[in-house]
DNA sequence: TGGACCAGATTGGTCCTACCAATTCGGTAA
DNA sequence: TTACCGAATTGGTAGGACCAATCTGGTCCA
C-alpha cells in the first residue's frame, strides 16, 4: 500500500463522511493537502487519479466539486475503493454478483464456441496448477481467478476480459478468505474441471449450466456474508 | 482538453511507438519530463493516473515498468485512449460492439421486469427531450445515450450503470457522427419510444428483441466504417 | 580467474517555494 | 439597489532540493 494509493484511502472516507452532494465544492488543494500533512503535490496527483475515475472534476481558478458518483463513476472506482479497504455496500455486493453472473455466463458460452486448443492447454494448465496448490494445502484465490480469466481469455473478446477482470480485483481480498479453511476448494475445482469438460467438447449449453450451478456456490456465500453483517457479526 | 490529458495523449502514442513489451522500463520521471516539455510534477499525474488505470507499474528507486495491457488494462484505460483521440483498432471495434450488445440486451430485460414508475417517467422525459431535439434539427447523440443509460438504470443495479456507462463515454465523438446529419435520428427516435412500450408493459421478451433489432442498426454502421477503414477511407 | 564488496550515479517519493491567470467575492460608488 | 472594481482565492505549472533504496561499474581480495 503506496503512500499514494493510502493518502485516496484517507480522501475517500473524508468526502464520504462529509456527506457531500454531487456539485459540492471539496476544499481547496492548499486546505486539503495541509489537513493529510502531505504537500500540495501528492496531493495533487491524488485528485488526478479521481478525476479520470469521474469522481471529482476540477474547475481551474474555481474547485474541486464532486460529480454524480452513483451515475458516472466508473467501475475503476469501485475497484480503487475495494483495494483502499473500503468495503462494499450491501447493495453494491449484490449488483456485483448479478453482473458478474451475467457476464460469466456469457462469457463461457462463447468459450465453449470459440475456443481454440491453446485455450483449452491454457486452461488445463491453469487447472494443472490448481489441483497442485490444493494438494500442497495453499489458498486457491488466486488460481480461482486464473482459471475464471482463463475461461473469458478462451471467449476472444479482450474488453470482455478487462470487465471481468476488473470483477476479481474488486473481491481478491474476500475470495482468499472464501478458500481460506480449504475445505470449498476441491469441489470448486471439481466443478471448474466440469466446465473444462464442457468448453473442450464445445458445448454453449452444457457449459452455461456448469457455469450456473458453479456460480451458485459462490453467491450463496455472498449472501450468507451479507446477513451476517447484517446481523451486525 | 486540459494539459493533464493532453500530456496523457502525448504519452500513450509514446509508448505505443517506442513498441515497449509489457516488463520492459519506461524512461525516467525527469527523462520524461525533459522530452515533452513539462514539470516532474505535471509528468507525475500522469503516470499516477496510469497506474490506477493497470497499464504502468511504479516501482521506488527503480522505475517505471509497463504492464500487461490486454490482460490487466482497465476498460477506463481504453476510455481514457479514446477521449485522448487514439482511435479504436479494428479487433477493439468488434469487441466493444460485441460486449455492449450482451450488456445491453440484459438490462433492457432486467428493466422490463424491474422498471419502477419513477423508472419509466425518467425515460418518457428523455424521449420527449429527444423529440425536442430532433424537432430543432440538433444532434441527438447525447440523447441518445441518456436514453439508453435510462434504460440501464431502470434495470436497478449501478454497477451495471457505470459499465455500460463507459462504453457510451468509449464513442461518445463517433456518436455524434452517426447522428450528424440526422438522417438516422427519426428511426432511433421511433425504436427507442417501442423499447419503452415494451419496457412500459414490462414484457421482457419483447424488450430485448425490441433492443436486439435496434441495436442492429448501430452495428451495420460500425461494420461499414471498418470496412471503409480498412480500404484505407 | 572469479566472486565478493564498495562507492557513486540513478531513480522514484516527497516537500517547498514561487508565479500565473482566471475566478470569486467583498466593498465601494453611482 | 445595482453596477463595478480590486483584492483574495484557486487550480495549473515550473523548478529546486533532499531522501532512501536501487542499480551499476569497478576494485580488491581470495
Amino acid at each position: 500500500m503506496d503512500e499514494r494509493t493510502s493518502l485516496i484511502g484517507r480522501l475517500l472516507p473524508f468526502i464520504a463522511h462529509r456527506r457531500l452532494e454531487p456539485g459540492d465544492r471539496l476544499p481547496s488543494e492548499r486546505e486539503l493537502a495541509e489537513r493529510f500533512g502531505v504537500s500540495r503535490g501528492a496531493l495533487r496527483e491524488a485528485i488526478a487519479v479521481l478525476e479520470t475515475l469521474r469522481m471529482v472534476e476540477r474547475r481551474p481558478n474555481s474547485g474541486i466539486y464532486l460529480r454524480a458518483v452513483d451515475k458516472q463513476g466508473s467501475l475503476d472506482a469501485i475497484v480503487l475503493q475495494a483495494e483502499v479497504g473500503i468495503p462494499l455496500s450491501e447493495t453494491e455486493v449484490r449488483e456485483v454478483v448479478e453482473l458478474r453472473r451475467i457476464l460469466e455466463l456469457q462469457a463461457v458460452r462463447l468459450a465453449a464456441e470459440r475456443r481454440s486448443d491453446a485455450d483449452l492447454a491454457r486452461i488445463d494448465q491453469v487447472l494443472a496448477e490448481s489441483a497442485r496448490v490444493i494438494a500442497a494445502g495453499e489458498n486457491l484465490a488466486d488460481q480461482d481467478a486464473a482459471f475464471h480469466l482463463a475461461v473469458v481469455e478462451a471467449a476472444g473478446n479482450h474488453v470482455f476480459l478487462r470487465v471481468v477482470n476488473s470483477f476479481y480485483l474488486l473481491s481478491r481480498t474476500r475470495r482468499r478468505h472464501y478458500f481460506g479453511d480449504g475445505q470449498r476448494a476441491p469441489l470448486s475445482h471439481a466443478q471448474h474441471a466440469a466446465l473444462r469438460d464442457a468448453i473442450a467438447a464445445q458445448d454453449p449449453g452444457r457449459a452455461e449450466a456448469a457455469m450456473g450451478s458453479h456460480l451458485r456456490g459462490v453467491e450463496s456465500y455472498w449472501m450468507e456474508l451479507l446477513q451476517r453483517r447484517s446481523r451486525g457479526d
